[in-house]
RNA sequence: GGCUCCGUAGUUCAACGGAUAGAACAAGAGUUUCCUAAACUUUAGAUACAGGUUCGAUUCCUGUCGGAGCUACCA
């Protein structure tokens, strides 16, 4: 359906070109604000020189020539530069019209010729539990491969699992002295959460010896290079590489353990991947692809055999890409992977790592080595950048254990929801079960909206005594305006029949033109991969919503086609509601 | 030091270079014989500083001040 900007742009332009000889422009149009009669607007200033003439003259003639061409125009005005245009109830009842034929008005489905886009996120280490920072890049990696595949594209969503390693090996070894063979299932610990025990014990043993050894004489720096349980740790690593068996047998062992774990925790997020690489498997890919680039003269070798390239033509530095000693680094591997994931999806034409900005230098190396080789896929890559998650205190460091714990987090928000329930008076007459999937539609509905509602690519604060609001601008006031809009629409008797020749009240029109937004809405939003963008959209449309509710009665009318108008564009917001909801992954609950 | 990002009400967030900078929380004042008060209505309160470009700057450029990150033959 055309939108009514693309309407006037036409009649615009043509009105231009004949009367100015004017082509090419671009014309913007904006919402009218409150203050000012009319609904849609064109700015005139950038035509001013261009016709040589003045605004007032120039929005009456486009103004007159739209009110005489365009039935959708009933009157306008001219402010300074701006062309303030009135829009027909007619027109907007015709939208609602078109609204109400669609499941997910504005989305775009994936055909059989859309393209295919790989999305990474999560990427966790093996070492321990996920925290608050792996919540932003769950929820922002999740919601926007919604937004990639409501844009009309197939969305592979991945993680490349940072299973091998140093870190690793300090869990395994702390375990294997001090764990006495405990289990998740002896304990009754997650996995996650008890590998994670070990990383912390083994720091704190490791800080033990340190200290001895620094009371013995030893200088820090010494005492921290050749502590014996770091060089135990080391030791395992190589074990690791040499595939020692007992050594492969407990690795093996303890990173099933935290694999069940983040499952359980991608569960309760409600995140899930459709692919899985693994370090393990790829730390040694992307060597060839070095050396192919050596003999394309693309990379160099230095005396000591190391290869590096040189990105000094476009504004960085060199950069390493082998040791000396012919091993990887992690650009190396990640050259690799990228090559690996087209080899084994081979309709994959573009993807979005979801990775913190602390690596933005990282990813953009990455991105002009992977040009440099000439891959043909290497122009359509994006790093999804997004701020560090930050406490009051500052950074989350978790050897100083002031990190916020992913589950700890999810359950404490459940308890939250549980509790305001109870205090608002809303869970009489639910079943217990029932109060478990609402308590946990509302905890994660307010905690998904908290992040997703801040623009990627800004930090975020996180107070975790002030904890996550649950009034205002927030996820549970999306979801009880939806359940409103339920219990409404349960009440209704029979058919709905939308008649076109009713004339709207503010409000209603409000609502309609902000619905009419969103189809170009879903596009920027994917664009600029920000789901923030999908919050703030969701959040203006039900405080119009709850606005309209509380001065407009819907039931009250006695006007039958006024009351099935009411309640068709009740219709059209919850069901507005529920696809931009879907774009970020929370859920709606029936009441609440 | 070099490079990158960020400074908006007391706090947390908005604002394709467009009109009088929007919200929420917190603070103040109201609204339940009326479709769910997790709501609505309403008062007060902000662009770090100094220049520049522009018809127009929170937005772009320069400088100052303040904060964060990167700058490993770690991953």
């Amino acid at each position: 359906m055309e939108t009514l900007e693309q309407i006037l742009s036409k009649s615009v332009t043509n009105f231009l070109s004949e009367r100015y000889g004017l082509s090419d422009l671009k014309l913007e149009f904006q919402a009218t604000p409150k203050d000012f009669e009319g609904d849609i607007t064109l700015v005139l200033f950038p035509f001013l020189k261009l016709t040589r003439q003045n605004p007032s003259v120039l929005g009456s003639e486009i103004g007159a020539f739209l009110k005489d061409h365009s039935a959708q125009i009933l009157k306008y005005n001219v402010v300074s530069g701006f062309l303030n245009m009135s829009v027909s109830d007619r027109y907007y009842l015709n939208f609602l019209d078109g609204f109400l034929g669609f499941k997910d008005y504005g989305h775009t489905p994936p055909n059989d010729d859309s393209p295919t886009i790989m999305v990474e996120f999560s990427s966790p280490n093996t070492n321990k539990p996920l925290h608050l920072g792996h919540v932003r890049n769950n929820l922002l990696g999740h919601s926007i491969s919604k937004i990639l595949e409501a844009n009309g594209n197939h969305v592979i969503k991945t993680q490349i699992i940072n299973d091998r390693g140093i870190h690793i090996c300090k869990s395994m070894l702390a375990w294997h002295y001090f764990g006495e063979g405990e289990t998740p299932e002896s304990s009754g610990l997650k996995g996650d959460q008890l590998v994670g025990k070990y990383y912390v014990l083994f720091e704190t043993k490791y800080r033990e010896q340190i200290a001895d050894m620094v009371s013995g004489g030893k200088s820090q720096e010494e005492a921290e290079k050749s502590a014996p349980f770091l060089l135990e740790a080391q030791q395992m690593l190589r074990k690791w590489e040499n595939n020692d068996p007992e050594v492969r047998n407990l690795w093996t062992l303890m990173n099933q353990w935290v694999y069940d774990g983040f499952e359980s925790t991608y569960k309760s997020l409600g995140v899930d991947f459709d692919s899985y690489y693994y370090e393990s498997q790829t730390y040694l890919l992307g060597k060839s692809i070095i050396k192919d680039g050596l003999n394309k003269g693309v990379f160099y070798t230095k005396e000591d055999g190391s290869v590096w390239v040189d990105l000094n033509d476009d504004g960085l530095d060199e950069k390493l890409l082998l040791r000396s000693d012919g091993t990887a680094v992690y650009m190396t591997q990640d050259i690799g992977t990228a090559n690996q994931r087209i080899v084994d999806y081979p309709l994959v034409k573009g993807m979005v790592y979801t990775v913190g900005n602390e690596q933005d230098y990282h990813f953009k190396v990455l991105f002009m080595v992977l040009k440099k080789l000439g891959y043909s896929w290497a122009d359509s890559l994006f790093h999804l950048s997004y701020g560090m998650v930050d406490l009051p205190s500052g950074k989350m460091k978790s050897r100083e254990g002031t990190v916020v714990d992913a589950d700890d987090l999810i359950e404490q928000m459940k308890n939250t929801a549980g509790r305001i329930a109870a205090e608002n008076g809303k869970i009489e007459g639910l079943e217990e079960h029932e109060r478990v999937i609402l308590f946990q539609k509302i905890g994660l509905g307010a905690l998904k909206y908290f992040i997703l509602k801040v623009d990627p690519k800004k930090r975020i604060l996180f107070d975790p005594e002030a904890s996550v609001d649950f009034n205002g601008n927030t996820g549970p006031f999306i979801q009880y305006t939806y359940a409103r809009i339920q219990s409404l629409i349960q009440k209704v008797e029979g058919e709905l029949e939308l008649h076109l020749d009713l004339s709207l009240v503010d409000k209603e029109k409000e609502i309609l033109k902000h619905l009419s937004t969103y189809p170009a809405l879903v596009k920027t939003a994917g664009e600029q991969y920000s789901p923030a963008l999908v919050a703030n959209y969701l959040y203006e449309l039900v405080k119009m919503f709850n606005s309209f509710y509380q001065n407009v009665s819907v039931f009250g009318s006695k006007d039958q086609k006024l009351k099935s108008l009411r309640l068709l564009l009740c219709k059209a917001v919850a069901n507005n509601i529920e696809s931009a909801s879907g774009l970020l992954g929370i859920d709606l609950p029936d009441r609440m």
